[in-house]
RNA sequence: GGAGAGAUGGCAGAGUGGUCGAUUGCGGCGGUCUUGAAAACCGUUGAGGGUCACACCUCCGGGGGUUCGAAUCCCUCUCUCUCCGCCA
């Protein structure tokens, strides 16, 4: 969320940037604003008056020790206006204090300068391609065919077991999986990411922490029982390990990796968009995490980038990046690309990734502070991306490469797969 | 699931009503000594609010209560650990 501090700095720059969000965030900010005044005010009262009663409790502790009882109480009877006094502006207090807290987790992050305008997926800017497209014959198939057609991932008997959304990967299929998720780590590894493997589910102090909760709870499968989440991203375990961390100039930057099924709950979702593995509910995730300096997060983000890239080429899609406008981008982000690879039987493109920096958004929930040499204490800038997620790659490589003999596995991923062709 | 114990500063661990924001040890930082390092010694070292800076205020798992005064007493919630049971 937004530091009363950054509001406070430049309330008009906040209002400004949250229209490239589509977001008025104007008659919020005034509120905030107005809400602190009252705040630091109030605080003001509260603070003169318990200095007063400390003042007060030590003298009669004093006195009691003295043993001059009767003075002591006389200082007693005096106290008794000044504490309801006190009482009266500490609820106050309390409920300005929430007041304002529940107004800032209401205005999502303020993209920064580099984010283009714009209202929808159609406003998002093409930024860079590569891969070659690949030329099908006319009777290719879908994945979900070819799916079928190899007997590797089955659907129905997901439906059978759980429900749509949840497939059966077999044999082969299954192997191709293990083996995406190995190349993966193997590369995010290389690339100098510290592997994690974090729970699963989370408390919702973590969900607040990456700001799941409370505006997307809908979107995360619950367990009453035990009031826990399943997580919909490695990124919620993983950053939540720095929630409430002070960070040194030694541990920075901190650069993580995890592998993690991700539960979705799709509320919502329809139509062609949730064919085969375009949408599932459970999918499989190589997630990047960084938490970085503020005046290192944009060249992290680009490190990031070209790391996603790199296994896009490796995988041989074809590929390409989108700068996502304002309207598009996610509550929390402050910047986002989305690396899409083009799925050749569908004809359409796919989303694989999104790299986002956050910049203190998530920092200031988490209160994730690194110090300074200053000594001074700062929140951190988290960043993190899919590398990758695996249905629409395995979507793309199953289209994408199907010929007549079977469907060509990667080169990257033969070492992995102990195969080189799915037929 | 049953029984018990506990939650205090980066960590360990004192503190059971009155200068306790908190003894002490370890760790960290600065210094003395040393060619350098180690050891030893000296000093320093929680977070947040507030202020130009001080002052001052809040925080000893969360919430509530008793009291002039609570880390310390009471209620409640959450979490952790140990033993037993079950179990991959």
């Amino acid at each position: 969320m937004l530091t009363i501090q950054q509001i406070k700095e430049n309330p008009g720059y906040i209002v400004d940037r949250l229209k490239v969000k589509g977001f008025d965030g104007k008659e919020k900010i005034d509120a905030i604003l107005a809400l602190d005044e009252r705040r630091r005010a109030l605080q003001l009262s509260a603070d003169t008056i318990a200095a007063s009663l400390n003042k007060q409790a030590a003298e009669i502790g004093k006195l009691m020790k003295a043993g001059e009882r009767e003075a002591a109480e006389a200082a007693k009877a005096e106290v008794a206006k000044a504490k309801e006094d006190m009482k009266k502006y500490a609820s106050e207090l309390d409920a300005v204090e929430k007041e304002i807290l529940e107004i800032r987790l209401s205005i999502p992050n303020i993209p920064c300068e580099a984010v283009p305008e714009g209202k929808t997926a159609e406003d998002n800017v093409v930024e860079k391609s590569g891969g070659v497209m690949p030329e099908l014959p006319a009777d290719a198939l879908p994945h979900w065919e070819l799916a079928k057609k190899y007997n590797i991932i089955d659907f129905d008997l997901g439906v059978k077991i759980t429900g749509a959304g949840f497939p059966v990967y077999i044999g082969k299929g299954a192997r191709l999986q293990r083996a995406l998720i190995q190349f993966f780590l193997d590369s995010a590894n290389e690339a100098g990411y510290t592997e994690v493997q974090p729970p699963y589910v989370v408390n919702e102090a973590s969900g607040y922490g990456t700001g799941q909760l409370p505006d997307k709870e809908g979107q995360m499968y619950y367990v009453p029982l035990d009031n826990l989440y399943l997580i919909p991203t490695a990124e919620v375990p993983v950053t939540n390990i720095y929630r409430d961390v002070i960070l040194n100039d030694a541990q920075l930057p901190i650069k993580n990796c995890a592998y993690s099924a991700c539960w979705r709950r799709e509320a919502g979702s329809y139509g062609k968009d949730v064919r085969g593995l375009n949408r599932l509910h459970q999918f499989d995730k190589v997630e990047i995490v960084r938490i970085e300096k503020p005046e290192n997060s944009y060249a992290a983000l680009e490190e990031m980038k070209d790391h996603v890239q790199s296994l896009l080429e490796r995988l041989g899609l074809p590929w390409h990046i989108l700068r996502l406008c304002g309207g598009d981008m996610s509550f929390t982000s402050a910047i986002t690309f989305d690396f899409e690879v083009y799925s050749a039987a569908q004809q359409r493109w796919l989303e694989v990734s999104s790299v986002s920096n956050f910049e203190t958004y998530q920092a200031a929930r988490l209160k994730c502070r690194y110090r300074g040499d200053d000594k001074k204490t700062r929140l951190c800038h988290t960043l993190n991306g899919s590398a990758l997620a695996l249905p629409r790659i395995v979507a793309a490589i199953l289209e994408n490469n199907q010929t007549p003999e079977g469907i060509v596995v990667p080169e990257c991923l033969r070492k992995y797969t102990g195969f080189d062709i799915i037929d």
